[in-house]
DNA sequence: TTCAATGTTCAATAATTTTTGAACTTATCG
DNA sequence: CGATAAGTTCAAAAATTATTGAACATTGAA
């Protein structure tokens, strides 16, 4: 059995299969909190998403971001560590996930809330 | 019945339904060619894109991205012109439309082949 | 070793999205 | 007027995606 998890490498990662991977609401939070809180990568494991969905349904949801080329996912002892693939997306589509990035800032639950007591429009509402 | 087909204002626009909207072949096609043939607003009508579907799939497609607020359709005679709200977009995800035109210009048929006859990678293919 | 924690897999179900064709509306053209 | 062109609507069918719970595998810790 291929122990390995495949990520596609960045010439197989396509425009419309990461547009798809990110038109969900719970993905979208997942990369959102992944970017804010993820400079230790020690921390991201699947559970810390635990508030966004049931254990099953992460497994699919982070599956499907691993697949469009979006997230690495690093096996580490029982723990999955996951890192967004800041670099190989850059390359590959500039400018795109940064500005996905600072729209999406608002989504996540525990979002540093900018201590703005004026929102305004912020856009990310389902 | 209301005779105005509903357009979502700016406000209205969300990160999510935008990303769901181009996260398929079609509508991405739509966009990417709206954007490069799309100066003269008089050529865009849904007919226009017949090569990457048939009426009816045009249609809900069309659709989804209007409901989307991804385009504006103005009905005139018994047409249907087309453009892309950019202004719209570009206020509410800075960046965000631009990074997606300049990946997705080799995804519509008809696409300026960029007279390069090393095509690279574009990261656009299925 | 045994227990608990972290995830995955599978099959079933649910929900959503897409595609189709037929019928219909509206406007334009001769 | 009568025919054609451009689209829409609707309901049914097809396809895809997402959610669940049960069972399982692996690792780390007591």
């Amino acid at each position: 059995m291929t122990n390995t998890l495949h990520h596609p490498s960045p010439e197989e990662i396509t425009l419309p299969a990461v547009l798809a991977a990110l038109g969900d609401e719970t993905r979208l939070a997942i990369i959102s909190m992944l970017a804010r809180f993820g400079e230790d990568e020690r921390n991201m494991t699947c559970s810390y998403f635990l508030s966004l969905g049931s254990k099953t349904a992460l497994s699919y949801h982070i599956g499907k971001l691993r697949e469009a080329g979006i997230i690495h996912v690093r096996p580490e002892g029982t723990k999955r560590l996951l890192s967004l693939r800041r670099t190989d997306l850059e390359n590959r589509f500039p400018g795109f996930l940064a500005s996905i990035l600072a729209s999406a800032e608002q989504l996540a639950p525990g979002a540093a809330s900018s201590s703005n007591e004026f929102p305004e429009q912020s856009g990310l509402q389902s």
